[in-house]
DNA sequence: TCCCTTTGTCCAATGCATGGACAATGTCTC
DNA sequence: GAGACATTGTCCATGCATTGGACAAAGGGA
C-alpha cells in the first residue's frame, strides 16, 4: 500500500508518533519508558510524542504502577472511548450504521432492509442511514468507514460496480466527504470484514484470511499486514469460481459456482428439495440444531465444497489463519469442521496441519471491519502491530 | 516485509539514498534535477545523495544531455557493472551458479550436474560452484544470492527441508557468510524466481506470479511490491494440491496431486505409455515442435490441468500478471494458451479477461531471481519502483 | 546582445532524535 | 532507620537531515 516517497523530518516525526500510539494502544496501560523499551526511541522522543498525544485527547494518564526497584511509573492508554467510528455495511438485505468505539464495541446501531432499493434510491437510504447513526453518537465522529459488496476502488473511494444497487462508478467516499466534512473510506465487504479480525482480533499475526459465506460467498486478505486488493480490486471474488462444469446454472450465468453450491440458498435449496417444501433460513439453523440427519449432511456437504475451493489456497499462500465468518457461520462446528477436514483433504499435508480454521462472526462483521478500515487508515493503529517484541527489553537500550 | 520501526534522521537519510538510487537506476540517464522532479526532493538534498553515491562507484557522471532552455544538465547512470552479483540454482538436477550484473546480464556461468549429491557432499558441491564461478568474475563480488528447492526461511538463511538433498535445518546462509566473508541471501527457488521477471523483467506492477513447471511445479509470488512467503515459508507449494482424488500416485504419497498431471514426467510418462515407449524430454519437445497431434494432444492436456488449478488463484487474487516458467515452458504457445484457456474457464469472467499469462525464462529463471533477490536486499534496487510517477513533471515543486 | 530558463551549489534556518546529566522517587540491604 | 542503588521523567547541547532562498554558470530565443 505504502508507495516509496521522500522523507523527511516530518515523515520521521509521523511515524514515530503512530508508533509511539500504537505501542500504547496495544500495550496499555504502559509508562513512557516502557514504550522507549519496546520502541527503541529514547525516553526523551517519546515523552515528547506523548505530550501532543494527551494534548489532543488520544493518552491519557491513568495513575502510577508499581515500581520495579526505582520511581514509579506514570501509566498511559488510549481512552477506548478517545475517538468514535462510524462503521457501515451497506449489505445486500440491510444497511447498518454504527457507532464503534476504539476497541471494537458497538455502541449505537441503525438497521434499515434494503432489499429492493437501488439507484439513487439506495444511495439517500445510506445517507440516511449515516445521518441516523451519527446523531445517536453522542460526540464528534473520526471519520466513516464503508463496507459494500461489489467491486470497490478503495484508493479513489468509488464503487466500480455493485450489482444489487445497480451503482456503477459511484464515487461515494467523495460524495459523503463532501456531505458531512469527515473522512470516509470504501472498502469491498469481505475485504472490510477481515480487518475486524486483524484488528480487533485476538491473536496476532501478519496474514489472514476471512472467508465470508452467506448469500453470496467471498474472501478477504491482509497478507504481510496490509488488506491486499489485487490489481483491479477485485481479490477475494472467489464466490463464482468454477467448482463443478456440470453443475447448477449460477445466477451469474455460467454452472457451477462455488456459490451454486456453498453459499445460503445452496443449502437451503437442497434442503427444500429434499423436504419437498420452501425452507427458510431459520428452519435449517433450527433443524441443525436439532442434529436432524438430513440438515447434518446438507450443511456437511457445502462445507466440503467450501473447503476444497480453499485447499489451493492453503498451499498456494501458506496463511496460517483462516476465520469463516457470515451467515453461514451460524451453523456453527460441524460447518467448520468439514470445510477444514474437506480442505485438508486437498493440501500438501505439511501445509495444512499448520493451518487454522476459526469460526467468525455471523451478523457484525461487516460493520467492525469498516470501523477498523477507518481507524487503520486514519490513526495508524492496529491491536496487534507485528514487529513490536512480545516482552519489554529486546529492544533494551 | 518491512516491520514497524523506529525512525531516525539516519533512516531518513537511507530511505532516500534507496530513493535517488532507485531512480537513477530506473530512468538513467536522469540529471540532479529530474531526480528532484521524481522523487519530491529538493535538487540540494539529491546532490548531496549523488556525492555519495559518485564516491561510492553507484553512479557515474556522463556528460551532458540536451538543454531544456537553460544550462544543460549532466546526466547521470547506474552503470550494470557497478556491482557484481553473484546468483546460485541448487537445482534437483545441477548446481549453476553464475555472475550477473546489475541489468540482469550473465557474464560467467558454472555448471555441475548434481543429481546424485547429498547431505553434506552436495554442501561442499554447492560451495565449490560458488568459488569458481567468482574466480572467473574479475572483480569483488556485492553478494551472493541463491535459490533452492523445498522449505527455506528466508529471513533466517536456513534451509528448512530440502528433499532432494537430504538437508534439514541448514544454516546454509550463515555457513556461507562465514566462509566467504559477504552477505548471503537465501529463497526457495521459485520464490526466486518471480523476482526475476519482478526486478529485472520488461513491464511493471506491484503484484506478480511466476508459476514455474518443470519436474516439479510451484509458484513464487510478489505481493504490494514485496515477495510473499506465507507464515511459514511455504507459499507457492501448489505442486502438491490434489487435483483428483482418484488420480496416479505422487511421490508425496497421495493420489492426483497436480504435479502427476501437469509436469516434465507427467508429459513424458502420458507420452511414454501411449507410444509404448520411454520418451526423453528432448524426444518429447521434438515431437512437439512438428505438431505431431500427439504429442499437441498430451501436451495440452497437462497446461489445461495445470491452468485449471490457477483458475481459483486467478479469482482469489486477482493478480493480473502470471508468468509461466521452467521447462514445461519450452513447449511455447500450445501450452500456454491451454493453460490460459483452462484458468479462464474456471474464473470470474471479468477477473479472467484482466489476466495476462506470458511464457517466461526456461533455463535460468532461479540464478537470475537470486540475484534480484540480493540485488533488492542489498542494494534497494528495484528496476520498476512502482509508485514513481511515469513522467517528470508530477512531482514538481 | 539582452532576457529568460534551467542547472547545480552554497548557506542559514528549522525540525527531530540523541545522549548525558539531573532531580524525583521508589526498593533493597545492612 | 540509613545508605546504596535502580528507575522514571525532564532538560539541554549536539549532530544530522531536509528545506528554501540566493547565486553563478550555462544555454536558448528574440
Amino acid at each position: 500500500m505504502e508507495r516509496p516517497a521522500r522523507a523527511t523530518n516530518r515523515e520521521t516525526r509521523e511515524h514515530n508518533e503512530r508508533l509511539v500510539l500504537a505501542t500504547i494502544y496495544d500495550r496499555s496501560p504502559i509508562s513512557r519508558a516502557g514504550v522507549a523499551r519496546l520502541t527503541g526511541l529514547t525516553r526523551t522522543s517519546v515523552s515528547d510524542v506523548v505530550e501532543g498525544l494527551l494534548a489532543s485527547g488520544m493518552c491519557r494518564e491513568i495513575g502510577h504502577g508499581p515500581s520495579t526497584g526505582g520511581k514509579a511509573p506514570i501509566l498511559i492508554e488510549v481512552p477506548g472511548d478517545a475517538r468514535l467510528l462510524v462503521g457501515v455495511d451497506l449489505g445486500d438485505q440491510a444497511f447498518t450504521a454504527a457507532i464503534v468505539n476504539l476497541r471494537g464495541s458497538i455502541l449505537q446501531r441503525v438497521d434499515v432492509p434494503s432489499e429492493n432499493a437501488d439507484g439513487d434510491e439506495a444511495l439517500r437510504l445510506a445517507v440516511d442511514v449515516i445521518e441516523r447513526v451519527m446523531g445517536l453518537a453522542g460526540g464528534p465522529a473520526l471519520g466513516v468507514g464503508i463496507g459494500v459488496p461489489g467491486l470497490i476502488d478503495a484508493r479513489a473511494g468509488m464503487i466500480i460496480q455493485s450489482v444489487a444497487r445497480d451503482w456503477r462508478m459511484l464515487a461515494l467516499g467523495r460524495i459523503l466527504e463532501d456531505h458531512l466534512g469527515l473522512p470516509v473510506y470504501l472498502a469491498n465487504d469481505c475485504q472490510a470484514a477481515v480487518l475486524a479480525e486483524h484488528v480487533f482480533g485476538a491473536t496476532r499475526g501478519p496474514n489472514l484470511i476471512m472467508v465470508k459465506a452467506g448469500r453470496g460467498i467471498g474472501a478477504g486478505f491482509v497478507i504481510n499486514g496490509e488488506p491486499f486488493l489485487g490489481d483491479g480490486y477485485g481479490a477475494g471474488e472467489i464466490g463464482h469460481t468454477v467448482v463443478d462444469p456440470c453443475g447448477r446454472t449460477c445466477r451469474c450465468g455460467r454452472r457451477g459456482c462455488l456459490e451454486t453450491v456453498a453459499s445460503v440458498p445452496a443449502v437451503l435449496g437442497d434442503l427444500s428439495d429434499r423436504i419437498g417444501r420452501p425452507v427458510s433460513l431459520g428452519e435449517a439453523l433450527d433443524r441443525h440444531q436439532r442434529r436432524e440427519p438430513l440438515a447434518l449432511e446438507v450443511v456437511r456437504r457445502a462445507g466440503e465444497q467450501l473447503g476444497s475451493a480453499l485447499g489451493g489456497l492453503v498451499d498456494a499462500l501458506h496463511v496460517r489463519r483462516f476465520v469463516l465468518a457470515g451467515a453461514m457461520a451460524a451453523f456453527g462446528e460441524p460447518w467448520m469442521e468439514a470445510v477444514a477436514s474437506a480442505a485438508s483433504d486437498r493440501a500438501l499435508s505439511a501445509l495444512a496441519a499448520d493451518t487454522t480454521f476459526e469460526l467468525g462472526g455471523v451478523e457484525d462483521v461487516v460493520v467492525l471491519g469498516a470501523s477498523a478500515l477507518l481507524m487503520t487508515r486514519e490513526l495508524g493503529l492496529t491491536l496487534h502491530p507485528h514487529g513490536l517484541p512480545e516482552r519489554e527489553g529486546v529492544g533494551e537500550r
